[in-house]
DNA sequence: GTCCGTTTTGTATATTTATTCATTTTTACG
DNA sequence: CGTAAAAATGAATAAATATACAAAACGGAC
């Protein structure tokens, strides 16, 4: 069965918000450290042609040609669409996006957990979105904590379920994840 | 909620359902018509550069020029992006109405959706039985839909659990679901 | 270190896409 | 109807983007 990419258009501002070299304490190769800072300048700003962007780029200390810019675009799956306001942006697809609950403080901590999407309750149900892939792993670092509170997990591929004791709040569900999850709110 | 007008259209053995009104304006139809063929063709085929979608539409009946087209995809905040196979495709926005739901291969099941055999309630959870291999495709494509009353799914091989949002009533979710299960009732 | 295969990059160029401007078509209104 | 304003279109072209190819940088294995 072939997928279509569905595209968010209207990229929420701040999802990035760079407060130190994205690198420190990170060992990258350099192109995976352009990348990144690619995700972060497109997420946060509206670029609307490859000159923009390789503008930006070199403000944040990378000089690379147009080509590679192709390149690295093609590679991330960034979009060009029209937006609202009749310029065009890119955007980044929607497995690529990083939706932050809490504005991480460190580049270190943006790199890490990158699977995690949001977190619901609903009754003494707790559903957490993951990435595709990634519900497994995190259940499994749930599941090693041994939280009592936490009766036990279920996971699919993106998506994970947990069902948790009568009587426990919400409150103290998300602080007793923060352990695993530590961007969770 | 919101009220859909349920328009199912068959083209080239893909089902089409549309979520959301058709252009408005019945004036300049010309346009408007070529515009609701334009999302229907890039739903359906993967269209890597405007030429193609200039044959595609040659073979609807619709002769314009690049320019033009180019002004329709602007319009339609169409996107083009990579996809996994190194090409780059034509993708329409979240917002657009015609999502694709499934790919049945014959034209029997086009018209039903196999696999759905019950659907019911337990507090804020739904259980949707289906025949056995079916419940992860179902699953699939209820989350395609993104609908927001739904936190998440986890599918087996024939139980599809849903964990609905607190507050929300069987029908609600019922008549949302009726987009991706036609015949849930 | 050297060697060899792989990956990444820049240059130049081909391809693709957006836009300008003139013309035609449509709509609104008398 | 006719006529003026608005919208849509095509041809030509400008602008933007992708890629072929060669060179450079990288990463092991020795």
């Amino acid at each position: 069965m072939t997928f279509f990419h569905f595209f968010t258009l209207l990229c929420e501002k701040n999802i990035y918000i760079c407060t130190g070299k994205l690198t420190e304490g990170i060992e990258m190769k350099a192109k995976n450290e352009r990348i990144e800072t690619l995700k972060m300048l497109i997420s946060s700003m509206e670029l609307s042609c490859q000159e923009d962007v390789l503008n930006a780029l070199e403000k944040e200390g990378y000089k690379v040609t147009q080509a590679t810019l192709s390149r690295d675009l093609k590679q991330l799956k960034v979009a060009k669409a029209a937006s609202m306001n009749g310029a065009y942006v890119y955007v980044l697809p929607n497995e690529t996006m990083y939706k932050r609950v809490t504005t991480p403080r460190t580049a270190k901590e943006m790199l890490l957990h990158p699977g995690f999407i949001s977190v619901n309750f609903s009754g003494n149900l707790c559903v957490i979105k993951t990435r595709p892939g990634y519900a497994s792993s995190i259940a499994y670092n749930i599941d090693n904590c041994h939280i009592p509170d936490i009766l036990g997990t279920i996971a699919g591929d993106d998506t994970i379920l947990l069902v948790i004791k009568e009587g426990i709040s919400k409150r103290v569900i998300l602080d007793e994840l923060k352990v695993v999850i530590p961007d969770i709110h």
